[in-house]
DNA sequence: CTGCTTATTATAAGTATTTTAAAAAGACCT
DNA sequence: AGGTCTTTTTAAAATACTTATAATAAGCAG
């Protein structure tokens, strides 16, 4: 996640302090020699910096450390009240809001019924609105607000702030959401294609804690990929990348809307499953339910079945990638072990022997704020980089 | 290709430096200030460290530019006669050995019939030997060679240095082939897996010139990949990414070495070319010959089916990378049109439409050489990037 | 409790680098 | 030849890190 090289001396001394906030937000309480061995740079320098740091408020003592047979070194972390980050994530249905704070904790959250079909401007005020809800729940001050991050269906144009073209939102064609916020709360922002920020928000603060490494795929309607490479979102050329539904998996598998045949998405989706047993059931039963009904046989041979075609996929990414961890999000993979499960053994059973022992399987664990989180993430990758400091 | 961030002020210059000559890699002939207004340096420093690095023989005056109504401004570039780099591919029957200057070129190469069964030790001195017969050949010193990279089937252990088990290989398991080479040759080494190198190479100097992310492909006996990702190599958790061969085609197809059923290389690699025909041919053709004889309707059926198969993969590839490019290397896929294009088709029409049109599928174009051209690379990039000017 | 040892923190002088500003050099035009 | 514009060099000023030194604080022993 580094970002600037080279410079003059100004641009020096700051990547030295993102450098030093970077690690203290990593491993917390460190004492000023902890920070200079693990940044390289000597102790004075350091020393210096955390108290330009601590002065302007964005690093907090946090008390004195056991000596070690002289004077008692004091502990340093972030102040994690130093400033507030949003992450949103527009859904078709509803909003999902999140207030983080400079340790990047999240310190509130809402899910709140939102109709895209209302238009950008009214999403964005409500993104407003609901916000400033939070804020004031949490007895936060709007200045302390740094940065606004918006998770959003793709595809999008990052450079330009623009939501291009989303499937199922049909009134947001070429949308320059990222400005809409940034009027809207007066702070910065910046967009991030949906997978790309639930892959981030669990590789930080979900499954995937301090793996380099990951794949995170969410089964859904679709079936849609993630893809954080070194700590970082792999974006492909277009912010196109992790198109993981419409890999193939059966050459003469059926048509997907893609235009291909048998893509992952038609065969393993929610929608997969639901057509397979809408005959048998009919509109008896909503999804959640029908996938616990797994003492079925016909619900338990489609579960099966689309598990195995999952698992399948993974092992072509674990092939691909050799990751540290694959993470598998939605109600399916999270809330449905005999799915879950037949697609790790599946994935085992088809990836590389070398690799299959250093490969972890597991399910997301940030649930419906994943994108969210991942979103205020970026928020406070971007302005920790940022070197405003 | 940024290494170090933040330091001290000789770090910073060295930054600099580093920024400055890799500016002056990309687009040869510039002017000082051209290099300011790229590195986002002031023209001074920019003067500055550039006659430096003119001093010190790394950059060169290129001529006059023309005037634009003042002095006429002197080009720069970099000095070529610097240094130069040894690029060495390891193969089971073979060595293939390059030297390339300080802008990278080849200068001299050499494919060698070694069998590596003779062992490491024989390998490494006879490596050292064909280097030194390439340099006296193109009246170079030993002295200026800098660094020596080696590409070697996998897997290997980047970070010590050695090579683990190739499976072609039974008698270089373990080998600390880096500190072998180093020892010999007096110079630092690296090494690199062969598709990877071949992958940097192709990148760099063949097909991908000027490409920021791309898949190689080598379809051979088996089938690899190398992955580059914003111009540097993706290597994933233990250097093991890549394994396009094994990536699974079709649930029940085959069963492959690996274990796994229906894997691209079981289906669409030289091998199971080979396999499918030898009824029809028994070993009356060598394969180069084979696979010309596309009058002859079985031979034209294997193609076509391995190609479509191939294309399938390459369609995967697209959707999950969403790349610039995808390049193909080995000779069925550089030599026979048939297969080639058919990979193509079949990859268009079943990736993402929004991606076709934004993806190129090329042959591959330094044959042989592009692993050895891919190490000398590495050898380049880590001598630029670790700043020792 | 005092003095000694050790480790942490603060201060001050020294060194390296970039920047700003100004002067010099070179090319083109009239 | 003189004027104008651009490039290049030079010198002083600003900034930041480093080294060396001093001050502070904690623990321990007598």
């Amino acid at each position: 996640m580094n970002a600037q090289i080279g410079g003059n001396p100004v641009m020096l001394k700051q990547m030295n302090k993102s450098q030093i906030l970077q690690v203290l937000f990593k491993k917390s309480p460190l004492t000023k020699a902890d920070v200079a061995t693990q940044t390289q740079l000597t102790f004075v320098t350091v020393s210096n910096l955390i108290t330009e740091l601590q002065n302007d408020g964005f690093v907090r003592e946090m008390g004195l450390a056991v000596s070690t047979g002289g004077r008692k070194p004091l502990l340093y972390g972030i102040n994690p009240d130093a400033f507030v980050f949003a992450g949103i994530e527009v859904q078709v249905e509803r909003l999902v809001c999140v207030l983080t704070d400079f340790e990047n904790r999240v310190l509130n959250s809402r899910i709140v019924a939102v109709d895209s079909l209302e238009g950008p401007v009214f999403v964005a005020r409500k993104s407003r609105e609901i916000v400033v809800e939070m804020l004031e729940e949490s007895n936060l001050s709007m200045d302390l607000l740094a940065r606004v991050s918006v998770s959003t269906p793709g595809p999008i144009d990052r450079e330009q702030g623009v939501i291009v073209s989303p499937p199922n939102m049909p009134n947001w064609r070429n949308v320059p959401f990222r400005d809409m916020i940034q009027a809207e709360f007066s702070v910065p922002c910046d967009l991030e294609k949906d997978a790309n920020a639930a892959a981030l928000g669990e590789s930080r603060y979900g499954a995937g804690r301090g793996v380099e490494n990951l794949i995170y795929i969410i089964v859904d309607v679709g079936i849609g990929g993630g893809i954080v490479l070194g700590g970082e979102v792999y974006r492909g050329q277009l912010n196109g990348a992790g198109e993981v539904g419409h890999t193939l998996i059966d050459l003469n598998g059926p048509l997907c809307n893609c235009g291909s045949h048998g893509c992952l998405e038609s065969m393993a989706s929610k929608s997969a499953i639901e057509r397979e047993l809408s005959g048998p059931f009919g509109n008896e039963l909503v999804f959640e339910e029908l996938i616990q009904r797994t003492d079925d046989k016909r619900v338990r041979e489609s579960l099966l079945r689309s598990g195995t075609y999952l698992g399948a996929a993974l092992a072509n990414l674990g092939n691909i990638f050799n990751p540290e961890m694959i993470i598998l999000g939605g109600e399916l993979a999270t809330g449905c072990t005999l799915y879950f499960e037949r697609a790790e053994a599946i994935a085992r059973r088809r990836m590389l022997p070398h690799f299959v022992h250093r490969v972890q399987i597991k399910p997301a664990e940030l649930g419906k704020l994943s994108g969210a989180i991942g979103a205020a993430t970026i928020a406070w990758q971007t302005m920790v980089q940022s070197l405003t400091f």
